[in-house]
Formats: C-alpha cells, structure tokens, sequence
DNA sequence: TAGTCACTGATTGCATCCAAAATCAAGCCG
DNA sequence: CGGCTTGATTTTGGATGCAATCAGTGACTA
C-alpha cells in the first residue's frame, strides 16, 4: 500500500505521452480539422512506433474531450455543436474566476507586468492566429500562480476543446471592431495589481460571458465540421 | 471525414469498458481503498482477459481521477488530501447548480415526487451506506433531466472522485445530529415543484458549501488513506 | 554503525501476430 | 430506378512474448 508520490509526475508511458502531445499540439494548431478521421497505423508509422501507444495516446486525448473514439469503428477530432459550445463557455464563466482567485494573490508582480503587456500586444496585433496565442497565453498566465491539483488542468482542458472554434470566429469578431475584449483584459490587469481579486474574478466572469453571447448572434461558425 | 454519431455510444473497446466499469464500482463501494495498488495482472486474471484491455480500463478510471498511474510502476487508487477535497467541493458548488439549472425545467413531476421520496427515505434511514445511496441517487436523479453533453459527466465524476471521503466524514456529521442538510433538501424539492430554478440553485449552492465549512472543522478525517 | 552501491525479482511497456467488427462497394430484388 | 442485402477490404480490438524500468534487499565500505 505504497502512494503515489506526487500529481505532476510522467504518469504515461514515455512513447505513448510524446505521441500524445504531439497529437494534441497538431489539433489545437489546426493541422488536423474537426471531425477529421486519425487512423492508428498512420500515427505509428508517423512516429516510428506501433499501434499500440497510439491507442494509448488517443484515449488519453479522448479523455480531455479532443478526440472522440468509437468502438471498433475508429477515432475522430471531437467537434462541437453550438450547444456544446456555450455549455463549455457556462462552465468557463463559473470556473475560470474561482481559479483566478486561487492565482491573483500569489501572482508576483514580474507576472502581473507580463499580463500587462500580453493585453498590450494583443490591442497591437493584427494577425488572428497570434492574437489567438496571445488571448491563451494571457489567460493561462494569469492561472499560472494557482496551486491547484485538478482545477488548472480542467481549466486548460476547456481551453483545448474551444480551440478550434474560437479560432473561427475570432476572424469574425475582430472585423467588427470589437474593443471590449481589451477593455476587459486592462481592467482584469488593474484589479490584480491593486491586489483585488474580487473584482478581477467578476470582470473574468464577464469577459467569458461577453464571448458567449456574442457567439449567440453568429451562429454560422459552426458550420465548420458538422 | 466521417462525423461520430452521436457521444451517448460505446465509446471504448467492450472488454475495456465492462473491466472499468466494474473495477470502477469496486472502487466506489469501498472494495479496494483509496492508496491501495492495483496490478494489471491480477485485473486480468480476475477477468480472464489479457493485460491489454487492463490496462485501457485503467486509462479511463485515471481520467476520471480514479486512480493514480505513474510511468514503469504501477496504479494506485488515487487519494485526496484536504486542501484536493475542498477544491473539489468549490467545483461542485459552482457547477452543480449550473446543472440543476438546465435540469429543473425539463423534469417531469413524478421525477419530483421520486427526489421527495429520496429526501424523505434519507430523513429515515438510519445506516450511512444506505444514506449515501440515498444522498447520490437524490442529487443524480435532480440533474437526469438535463441534455448536456460534458456537464452531467464532469458532475458524475466528482462525486465518484470523492465518494471514498463522504463515506468517512458521513459517519462523524450524523452522529452529531445536523439536520441542515435535510432541511436543505426539502427546500430544493420545494423550490423545483414551484418551479423556481434559481432558488432551488441558490440552495444547491448553499447545501453544498455547508459541507465543505463543516468538514473544516473536521480535518481528522483525513488521516485514512495516507 | 550508518550510508551507499549493486544485484535480483517483480511489474509495467512495447512489438508482433491473429481475430473480430465495421465500412464500403457492388450486385440483387422489389 | 432506388433501397436493401451480401461479400470483400480495411481498420480496430485482443492475446502472447520479450525488453525496459523500477522497487526492495543484501552486502560492502568508510
């Protein structure tokens, strides 16, 4: 009756965890589209391994919601509807705050200068694919500091999932001259360097919500995959 | 590019899934305790399977926060310190009642009249096992109404993850007589029968932070599993 | 005597092979 | 001519065997 040592160890096998996160980078940056087919052998070949880490691989990736595996049938890239999208945006709007709160006090000031010139940069870009990295980077950053065992995981794994689609339709909201996004990223900004993290976890809360109903009156997104 | 069907089908090879899923009740009937190890092999034989779909098994249970697998050692049934229960009880604070709130205008009455009963039995009941049938079987059975396709199984999964520890504190907060958390559940039958979903959430919420308040006051709890 | 090192046993991880299921296309029947 | 059934192909699922890694124990040295 030995424990486990610690939550941040390799828990994987080393092949199948590479080819995991080689996986899941090549998702999230696009390469593979939603709904898309992976087949375990070409992943074996691609990666000099067999079939079998690659299973392992793609449950792990099942697991966090990006591939969706069907017995006997095969492996696809998760796609969402609209409704599972704002599902996913109701659980950020609840659960991102209470994360920032486990994050704003511990934040050092080095950290808070950082966020302070992500949301500069993101006002400056013009490129929607680095203003997509940016936006990850600056909120994921502000969660960094948490020192939690399950929510900051679930946290990236929202991210992960609503990837795709928020690709997608920032090219639509960006057009339209959107400046709210920003004003919210400054104010969060403000509140975690006053040390109040009240008021940054309210502003969060409707910095996501903001995005959600937004999305509400462009439903054609999601005409993508589906 | 084939679209899956639909999320609710066998997801997972068949052998897989019915090892997790009995492995899965052991664990939450208290059969193998939380820090005890768990050999593939043993798995295997149990079942008269080979290691492979074991081993998928142990994917699963692991995503669902289970059990603990670490790289070249082995699995373990995973553990919760105090500060991983509270954080898990902050979570289910937010988003059971985001839950109910999608259940509580799709339940039928006689859906109602069965959680009344389940409040009524737990009033009753005079054994802990019994009790947490009951508690379970009470707050599931007010989330079944609800069509989401990630939140009813994010929910699932904290209960299962902390199943283990209510047990343990269960047997201390009776004894002492707390009848609150009754009270609570009538006021959540009463608030879903008039049909007022934000009180029944606003309840919810409270019932839940109840717990968590409580168990900080009885951190000995604590000492089981490691 | 305490700390370190090497060795042994046990357990997991991966590769190959075979079986089972689903997909897809062509042929058949209504 | 369209829908259904049937068969071949493709792809996944599982069993066995071997290699790699880790835990635990004992002896050796300072």
């Amino acid at each position: 009756m030995r424990q486990p040592v610690t939550e941040s160890e390799r828990t994987h096998g080393a092949a199948g965890a590479r080819i995991a996160a080689r996986l899941r980078d090549a998702i999230l940056s696009g390469e593979y589209a939603p709904g898309a087919r992976i087949r375990q052998e070409d992943l074996a070949d691609l990666h000099g391994a067999s079939r079998l880490p690659v299973r392992d691989a793609l449950r792990m990736l099942e697991a966090e919601g990006l591939v969706t595996v069907r017995a006997n049938a095969g492996a696809w890239v998760s796609t969402l509807t609209l409704a599972d999208f704002e599902e996913l945006y109701l659980l950020r709007e609840r659960v991102e705050p209470l994360l920032l709160g486990f994050s704003a006090p511990l934040l050092s000031e080095e950290a808070i200068d950082r966020l302070d010139g992500l949301a500069l940069a993101m006002e400056a870009s013009s490129d929607v694919e680095e203003f997509l990295v940016l936006d990850r980077e600056f909120h994921l950053s502000g969660y960094a500091a948490a020192r939690t065992s399950v929510l900051g995981d679930f946290v990236t794994q929202l991210w992960n999932r609503t990837q795709h689609y928020r690709r997608a339709f920032t090219r639509v909201f960006r057009d339209e001259g959107d400046r709210s996004a920003h004003h919210d990223h400054h104010l969060i900004v403000g509140a975690l360097r006053r040390r109040d993290a009240e008021e940054a976890e309210r502003v969060l809360a409707i910095h996501i919500r903001r995005t959600r109903l937004e999305l509400e009156r462009h439903p054609e997104v999601f005409t993508i995959g589906g």
